[in-house]
DNA sequence: GCCGTTTTCGGCCCGACTGTTTTCAGTCG
């Protein structure tokens, strides 16, 4: 067992004592021990009988060990086992509902013995819920919407998700000998922020036809496989213990890019490609693509040779989604995308003296050994006051030692000073003017509230870009893939008036929210908008990790020159809107 | 349940905001 699947069972464990009424504290330590086992570098459950090793581990203690060495033994614990028999699994659903907590949930399982989400929808349309303590028809409704948008995103993982999926079976089927090539196909090639499944598309001696019964065993025995859904003569398909569905191909070398072609275009490109094909004599399919009177092969080993053959330039797969580039391709007018190497400084990132792990001065090596050629700090303001948020006073203390940490690095990184301010409910910003002035990178954005009505949002957002001090509006939609619908703003309407102010908006690279979807990172440039992508590092370990981040950008269609942070030092700072 | 000790138990990120109340519990970040 891997150290995040234990995490994972150790916060779900949490999720389900809190609804169980446990000591918040206790549930506390349980979920600091999740953390905690997410980010060591040790393998737990290798050194699951080095109690020593596991004890230096800070926020495990003598009885985490032992849960520790029952979850490696036996894949659970007996608290967890005794609170899943009490509530069932589906209970931890029940808390991704926006508005629901475990006090709702434990309300809901003592008094309606609601114990899932079909049992909660069902429960709502039969009116069952009225009249249950504290829970009214505005809370009701919100849960209903909430229902709804959960069973719109089941069943699909974040891109980094499927990302280290996909690396880890990689791995795993290039280790055995006659397998040469493996190939994320798919949503995950196209860049897409979420998976369905996965496509790997396999080659090499071993996915020679008729001749794949070795190569096929040693997919059915990896050791990911939670359930196995189909297994035929070149393809084998499994859920993964998570649910995510797994597809893998073997193939002959011969049609490889034949299959790659095919598994990686959304199906709008591919029935356009076809059509193409169709028209000049061709006829295309996962095999190849050939002649349609003699069916002889034109082209089918390379994506190259195909899209050659069709009088096309090759183009990279986030744009493969029929939104002209097809047309592009003929014309050989494709854009030349932003690529991760043109990006040179990263302006949001937070450290110690907030919810960071790291200090300034191990944020900005961090960024030095990346090759950033800038950074800014932009640590909490004291409203998000979980993080340890910054008021007037401390804001400014830190602000010296930003530059204190600037002046160290001699030119060799800039480090800007920075703060993400938080945007209140009436569009005022949550530290005294007078102090914003003084900082180089100010990112106003919106921590709460995702309920506020449309027009309120907007109205929200609108005042906060018109404080002067507001030079970068961060993550603008506040979408977080996966857990709740976006708060609702109009986009339009602010970045519009971003672009007139001379605001840039973030596109927040860190995978569990690649803010602005490529959708709305074309709205920013039609808008006029400037564009900065930021990683928003809590840690070291994740300071210039924009690639996922990267691939919206290209899905986008954009080129280095659209995003500020392809900028030097001096010219990014320069751009951002200037100081009254 | 963990940690750091005043070595035996007390402290553990906290404030804004809403919907439900009739003075505040629950959720969120």
């Amino acid at each position: 067992m891997d150290n995040s699947t234990m995490a994972s069972l150790l916060a779900e464990t949490a999720d389900l004592m809190e609804i169980d009424g446990a000591d918040a504290f206790r549930v506390r330590s349980y979920r600091n021990a999740a953390d905690a086992i997410h980010q060591t570098t040790v393998d737990v459950a290798a050194a699951v009988n080095d109690t020593q090793r596991l004890l230096a581990i800070s926020g495990i203690g003598k009885s985490m060990v032992t849960n520790l060495q029952a979850l490696a033994a036996t894949g659970t614990t007996p608290l967890r086992d005794e609170l899943l028999a009490k509530y069932g699994a589906g209970v931890l659903e029940l808390l991704k509902l926006p508005g629901v907590g475990p006090k709702t949930v434990a309300v809901l399982w003592d008094t309606a013995k609601i114990a899932d989400l079909d049992q909660l929808a069902k429960a709502i349309e039969g009116k069952r819920l009225t009249g249950l303590p504290r829970i009214g028809a505005k809370q009701i409704e919100k849960i209903r919407k909430g229902i709804d948008d959960y069973r719109r995103s089941a069943g699909r993982v974040r891109l980094d998700e499927a990302d280290d999926a996909a690396e880890r079976i990689t791995a795993y089927l290039l280790a055995f000998d006659g397998i040469d090539k493996v190939t994320p196909a798919g949503s995950l090639r196209r860049g897409r922020d979420t998976a369905g499944d996965l496509d790997l598309l396999v080659t090499g001696p071993a996915c020679a036809p008729q001749h794949t019964e070795a190569a096929l065993e040693y997919v059915a025995a990896y050791s990911g496989i939670d359930d196995v859904i189909a297994k035929g003569e070149n393809k084998f398909s499994f859920h993964l213990a998570g649910g995510l569905q797994v597809d893998v191909r073997l193939l002959p070398s011969e049609s490889y890019g034949a299959a790659l072609q095919y598994f990686t275009g959304s199906k709008a490109h591919n029935v356009a490609l076809r059509q193409r094909a169709l028209k000049m004599g061709y006829t295309l399919s996962e095999w190849a693509l050939a002649r349609l009177d003699d069916e002889s092969t034109v082209a089918a080993a390379t994506e190259e040779e195909i899209y050659a053959a069709l009088a096309m330039d090759w183009m990279p797969p986030e744009l493969r989604e029929n939104l002209g580039e097809i047309e592009a391709a003929t014309q050989h007018s494709l854009p030349h995308l932003i690529e991760l190497s043109d990006l040179r400084g990263d302006v949001h990132m937070h450290t110690t003296a907030t919810d960071g792990r790291n200090s300034i001065l191990e944020m900005t090596e961090a960024a030095m050994a990346r090759r950033l050629q800038y950074i800014a700090i932009t640590d909490h303001s004291k409203n998000l006051a979980m993080t340890n948020g910054l008021d007037e006073k401390r804001a400014l203390e830190h602000m010296q030692r930003i530059r204190e940490v600037d002046q160290r690095m001699e030119g060799r990184i800039r480090v800007f000073t920075g703060i993400e301010v938080d945007i209140l409910a009436d569009g005022t910003l949550d530290l005294d003017d007078e102090v914003l002035s003084q900082i180089d990178v100010v990112i106003a954005s919106v921590h709460s509230r995702f309920d506020q009505s449309r027009d309120d949002m907007t109205a929200r957002v609108l005042r906060a870009i018109e404080n002067p001090n507001t030079r970068i509006l961060g993550h603008p939609t506040g979408r977080q893939l996966l857990r709740r619908e976006p708060y609702a703003l109009d986009l339009r309407v602010v970045l519009t008036r971003a672009a007139a102010l001379g605001v840039a908006v973030e596109h927040n690279a860190s995978p569990e929210r690649l803010d602005l979807c490529d959708r709305d990172l074309r709205l920013a440039k039609e808008s006029g908008c400037k564009i900065a992508i930021n990683t928003d590092a809590h840690k070291t370990s994740v300071v210039g990790e924009m690639k996922y981040g990267v691939r919206q950008l290209r899905r986008a269609w954009l080129s280095a020159g659209d995003v500020l942070n392809t900028l030097g030092p001096s010219e990014f700072l320069a751009a951002l809107r200037p100081r009254p």
